[in-house]
DNA sequence: TGAATCACG
DNA sequence: ACGTACGTGATTCAT
C-alpha cells in the first residue's frame, strides 16, 4: 500500500540546528563559502534524504512549515509561546535555504498563514489517512501523538534520524499509558512549558498520568476534583480554567482548507540538475552521492507543448520510415477494451484518428503493416492484439517504452504515466469536459503518449547501453513482445462443459464434506473465513494448547491432523472449494466466443525477467494433486487432427547455478545424467544408497539453496533439528565448494551495486541491501541469491520462444506455440507435424543458450493438455 | 483494499 | 536478540 510521509519541518529544522550548532560550537558553524550558515539546512537535509531512501514509487512526502507569523492560538493567548527565545539569526538564515532545497527534490511542501505547522500536517495526515494510505508523520512534538489512528503512525524523533520512537495504535498507549486523544487531556493538566502554557499547577507528568487512567478525560477529572480534599484536588477545582485553555490549545486542527490534495504529494523524483545546482550553491556536495538513484529522474526537461489535429483519413501524412504511436483505449483487459482511436506522430506533426475512421483510408492499414516503418510506442503488444481484434495488422516495432523501462529498472510498475515521468516527460492531462459520458476517448493524451515515446527512445537507449542491457533488449524483449502477442491472439482452447461435468462433481463432493465439519464442530460456520475455522479448532475445540498463532494454513493443518477428524476434512474442503472457484468458475468466465482462452503474458512484470500469466493465469493450473491435474482434460482441440505438445526443461535452474557458479562436482552430475536429487543426498547425507526420503530432504536441500535458504529454514522444511541442518548445509558446501564461493560473490556484488545480474545482463536493483530494518536487508540479499538464477532461466526460455516463432514460420509449418509455463513450452501441432516440430523444439530449447552444462528437454504429445506426456 | 490461503514454476 | 525460502495470480473474507 502507498506511504505517505509527513514532515513537521519547523520541528526538525530547529532539531537539525541545534544539534550541529551543539556538535560545533556556535562559532564553528558549517558555512557556504559565502559565509551563508548551512548547518541546520544540512542536517535537514539529510533527514530529508533518510526518508527518501525507503520512499517506492507511489508514495507521497510532504513538509509543514509554520509561516512564522502569529497564529490563531497566539490571538486566544497573548502569552502563547511568549517566553520562547527569539530564533537565532543563523537559523532564520537558514528557513527560506530549507524550502527552496525541498523545491530542489520536487518535495511537495506548505505553509498557511494563521496556523502552525501543526495544523497543516495533521489536516493532510487526516486527509491521507481517509484515502486509506498509511501515513507517517515526522516530529520531536508530542502533541502530535493525538493524531495517531489506524492510519495514521507518529515518529518521534529524539536525536538524528536514527533516535526514533515509533508511536502507533499499540505502542503509544503502551508507553504512555493511555489513549492517543488523551495526550490533549493530558496536556490540559501537564500544561507545556515551551509554549508557555501553565496547566494545573502541582500536577506533573505522574500525577496527570494517574488522574487520565483513573477518570479518562480532564472534564471528568474537573468533576472528580471537587470531591477531592487532596492538594492536587483543590489545585485542579482552582485552576481548572487555566488547565482548560491548555486542553483547547493542545489540540491539533485537522480541517484546515488546503488548495492541494494527496494526490500533489505523491513524490514523482527529483531532477539531477536541480538538486545538483542548489548543492553547488551552497557547498554541500556531499548530499548528491547519497540520493537515492531509483527516485532520480533520468533527465529534466520543462513540458513540451504537444500539438495534434484530428483527422479523418490520413491523406498528407508523409509516414516516412519512422512513426510513434499511441492507442487511445479505455483501460483494463486490452481484449475487450474499447478503442477509441490512435495518435500518429511523424516528425512534422501528430494526428488522431478515432476508429471509426480507421477503415476510411487504405493508408491506415498500410502504414500499420509495413514492417519497413519503425515504431516507436509503449507497450506494443496491447496494441498489437487489440488491433487484431478490430482487424488490422501491425509490424515493425522498434522501441517500446514499456520494455526499455522494465529493463532499466524492473521495479517502475506498467503505468504510462508513471513511466513516462520517470523518463521525464509528462503526458498527463487536464480533466477533460462536455465529453459524453459514456465515451472516456482522450486524445490529448493519445498525442502526447506518442510523442513522448519517440522523445523518450534516445535517452533509454544511452541509459540501456550504460547498464550493459542494450542486447538484451533488441535482442529479446523486443523480439519476444510480437511472439507474445502472437501467442494471446492464438489462444487457447478450453472447453466449458467438460468443467461443469467435473464442477457438478466436486460441488457434490464439497456439500458432503461440509455437512460432516458441521457435525463434527457442533455448529455451522463459514469455513471459508480462516477466522471463523480457527475460532473452531483452537477455541472450540482446543486442538492445541496455548497456540502460538491462529494460523489455519496447509502447513499448520498438518501438523494436528492426528488430534481431531475435522482437520482432514477442512483441508479437503479447501481443495475441492479451490477447484470450483478457481478453476471451475473461474477458467469458464474467461472462455471467449471463440472457445478459447486468451490469457494475458505480462512481459514487464516481474522482478527477475520472468513472464507472468494473468486473466486467466495459464501458469497455475493444478498438476500435482491427481483430481486437481481433471481440470487438464478440459484443455483440447475439437480437430482431433491437433495434439498438444509439452516440452520442459529438467532441473534448469540447478543447472543454471551448476554453470554460474562453476561448480565441478554438479556439472559432473548433469553430465553424467545423473539424478540430482539423489547425488546430492549422497553427499550431505554420506551414504551410497540414498532411501527416498534422503532423496526427498536433498531436494529441500537443492531448493534451499536456490532460494538462499538459512538452517533454520531448511531444518523447518525438513523436520530436522537446526544442527543437523547446520551439518547438512555444510555437508552440501564440502561437495560443492564453488556453489559457497559463487554466493559470496554475489553477495558482495549486492553490497557494492546494489544490484545483481543475469548472464544476459538483466539487472535486478535491490537498494534495500543496505536497509536499516535487519529482515528487509535479508529479504534483498536472498532475493540477490535467487535472482541471476531464476533470471538467467527465464532469459534462457525467452530465447528459445523466439527462436521456436521463427522456425515455425521461416518453415512454413501450421503448429505454434500457445502457453508458457517458466521452464515449460506448450504447442499446438497437427498430426503431420509432430515428428518433424517436436525434434525442432527440444533442439532449440536445449542450445538456446550457452553454458557449462548440457540442457535436458522431456515432455511429449497428448490430446488433451492432460495427457501431455 | 489487504490479509490469508493456495494454485503453479 | 532477532526471524527465517525465490518468483507469481485468483479468490474469499473482513474492514
Amino acid at each position: 500500500m502507498a506511504k505517505i510521509y509527513i514532515v513537521d519541518g519547523n520541528s526538525l529544522l530547529f532539531r537539525a540546528y541545534y544539534a550541529t550548532a551543539a556538535m560545533s560550537g556556535m562559532d564553528n558553524l558549517m558555512r557556504a563559502h559565502d559565509g551563508t550558515p548551512t548547518n541546520a539546512v544540512f542536517a535537514f537535509s539529510n533527514m530529508i534524504n533518510k526518508m527518501l531512501q525507503n520512499l517506492k514509487q507511489g508514495d507521497g512526502l510532504f513538509v509543514g512549515f509554520d509561516t512564522g507569523k502569529a497564529t490563531f492560538r497566539h490571538k486566544e493567548d497573548e502569552k502563547y509561546k511568549a517566553n520562547r527565545k527569539p530564533c537565532p539569526e543563523e537559523l532564520k538564515i537558514q528557513m527560506p535555504l530549507a524550502r527552496q532545497f525541498l523545491d530542489s527534490l520536487n518535495i511537495f511542501w506548505f505553509e498557511k498563514e494563521g496556523f502552525e505547522a501543526d495544523d497543516v500536517c495533521g489536516t493532510v495526515a487526516k486527509m491521507a489517512g481517509k484515502e486509506g494510505k498509511e501515513v507517517i508523520v515526522y516530529t520531536s512534538d508530542r502533541d502530535f501523538l493525538q493524531l495517531i489512528d489506524k492510519h495514521i503512525s507518529i515518529h518521534i524523533i529524539k536525536t538524528g534520524m536514527s533516535n526514533i520512537d515509533i508511536m502507533n495504535e499499540e505502542t503509544m498507549p503502551a508507553k504512555y499509558g493511555f489513549s492517543p486523544l488523551q495526550i490533549i487531556d493530558f496536556k490540559g493538566l501537564r500544561g507545556d512549558s515551551s509554549d508557555n502554557l501553565p496547566g494545573i499547577p502541582g500536577v506533573g507528568d505522574k500525577t496527570a498520568t494517574q488522574l487520565i487512567q483513573e477518570y479518562g478525560s480532564f472534564e471528568a477529572i474537573v468533576e472528580a476534583a471537587k470531591g477531592m480534599t487532596s492538594k492536587v484536588g483543590q489545585s485542579i477545582v482552582a485552576n481548572q480554567e487555566q488547565g482548560r485553555h491548555c486542553y483547547e490549545m493542545a489540540q491539533i486542527q485537522t480541517n484546515v482548507e488546503l488548495p492541494f490534495t494527496i494526490k500533489d504529494i505523491i513524490y514523482e523524483g527529483y531532477d539531477y540538475s536541480k538538486i545538483n545546482a542548489f548543492c553547488n550553491s551552497l557547498d554541500m556536495k556531499q548530499l548528491l552521492n547519497r540520493l537515492p538513484s531509483n527516485l532520480k529522474k533520468l533527465s529534466y526537461e520543462e513540458n513540451v507543448e504537444v500539438k495534434y489535429e484530428e483527422v479523418t483519413d490520413l491523406k498528407g501524412l508523409e509516414a516516412g520510415d519512422e512513426i510513434a504511436i499511441a492507442l487511445d483505449i479505455e483501460p483494463g483487459n486490452y481484449n475487450d477494451a474499447t478503442v477509441y482511436g490512435m495518435a500518429i506522430a511523424t516528425p512534422s506533426k501528430i494526428v488522431y484518428i478515432r476508429e471509426e475512421n480507421f477503415k476510411n483510408t487504405p493508408d491506415f492499414a498500410e502504414i500499420l503493416k509495413n514492417p519497413g516503418i519503425k515504431k516507436y510506442c509503449y507497450d506494443y503488444k496491447a496494441i498489437k492484439v487489440a488491433l487484431n481484434h478490430l482487424g488490422f495488422e501491425i509490424e515493425g516495432l522498434y522501441f517500446d517504452v514499456l520494455l526499455a523501462a522494465y529493463l532499466l529498472d524492473s521495479t517502475l510498475n506498467n503505468n504510462a504515466d508513471q513511466i513516462m515521468n520517470y523518463l521525464g516527460s509528462d503526458i498527463s492531462t487536464k480533466e477533460k469536459e462536455g465529453l459524453s459520458l459514456f465515451d472516456n476517448s482522450n486524445p490529448e493524451r493519445a498525442a502526447k503518449l506518442a510523442f513522448a515515446s519517440k522523445h523518450v527512445s534516445n535517452k533509454c537507449f544511452t541509459e540501456l547501453e550504460k547498464l550493459e542491457c542494450k542486447k538484451l533488449y533488441e535482442e529479446v524483449e523486443i523480439p519476444l513482445a510480437s511472439v507474445l502477442a502472437e501467442i494471446e491472439i492464438e489462444g487457447f482452447p478450453l472447453h466449458e462443459e467438460v468443467l461443469l461435468k467435473m464442477g457438478e462433481n466436486f460441488k457434490v463432493n464439497l456439500n458432503n464434506i461440509k455437512a460432516r465439519i458441521f457435525e463434527m464442530a457442533g455448529e455451522e460456520f463459514n469455513v471459508d473465513s480462516p477466522k471463523q475455522v480457527g475460532e473452531i479448532l483452537y477455541n472450540k475445540l482446543h486442538l492445541v494448547e496455548n497456540p502460538k498463532s491462529m494460523s489455519t494454513s496447509v502447513d499448520a493443518l498438518k501438523g494436528i491432523l492426528d488430534k481431531h477428524p475435522i482437520v482432514s476434512e477442512i483441508l479437503l474442503y479447501r481443495k475441492y472449494a479451490k477447484l470450483l472457484s478457481t478453476y471451475v468458475d473461474g477458467l469458464i468466465s474467461q472462455i471467449r466466443g471463440d472457445g478459447k482462452i486468451h490469457a494475458i503474458f505480462n512481459q514487464a512484470l516481474t522482478q527477475t525477467g520472468r513472464l507472468s500469466s494473468s486473466e486467466p493465469n495459464l501458469q497455475n493450473i493444478s498438476v500435482r494433486d491427481e483430481e486437481g491435474k481433471m481440470i487438464r482434460k478440459a484443455f483440447y482441440y475439437d480437430d482431433e487432427d491437433i495434439s498438444i505438445l509439452s516440452l520442459d526443461y529438467s532441473q534448469i535452474e540447478l543447472r543454471i547455478l551448476a554453470s554460474l557458479s562453476g561448480c565441478k562436482a554438479l556439472q559432473a552430475v548433469f553430465e553424467a545424467g545423473e539424478d540430482i536429487h539423489s547425488a546430492t543426498a549422497k553427499k550431505v547425507f554420506k551414504t551410497d544408497n540414498p532411501t527416498p526420503l534422503d532423496r526427498r530432504r536433498a531436494k529441500a536441500v537443492n531448493f534451499g539453496l536456490i532460494y538462499g535458504i538459512s538452517e533454520f529454514g531448511l531444518a523447518e522444511q525438513i523436520g530436522c533439528s537446526r544442527k543437523e541442518a547446520k551439518e547438512i548445509m555444510s555437508n552440501f558446501f564440502n561437495a560443492y565448494p564453488e556453489i559457497n564461493d559463487y554466493f559470496k560473490k554475489i553477495n558482495e556484488e549486492v553490497n557494492e551495486k546494489e544490484y545483481v545480474s543475469t548472464l544476459l545482463g538483466r539487472k535486478r536493483f535491490l537498494r534495500e541491501i543496505h536497509d536499516a530494518n535487519y529482515q528487509v536487508r535479508e529479504f534483498a540479499r536472498r532475493a540477490a541469491m535467487n535472482a541471476p538464477i531464476q533470471g538467467t532461466a527465464a532469459d534462457l526460455i525467452k530465447i528459445a520462444m523466439i527462436q521456436v516463432n521463427k522456425a515455425l514460420k521461416e518453415q512454413k509449418l501450421e503448429s505454434k506455440i500457445i502457453c508458457q509455463i517458466h521452464d515449460e513450452l506448450l504447442l499446438k501441432v497437427p498430426s503431420k507435424e509432430k515428428e518433424k516440430v517436436y525434434n525442432l523444439v527440444k533442439n532449440i530449447m536445449e542450445n538456446a543458450m550457452k553454458l557449462n552444462v548440457p540442457l535436458e528437454v522431456d515432455g511429449g504429445f497428448g490430446r488433451t493438455w492432460y495427457d501431455c506426456k
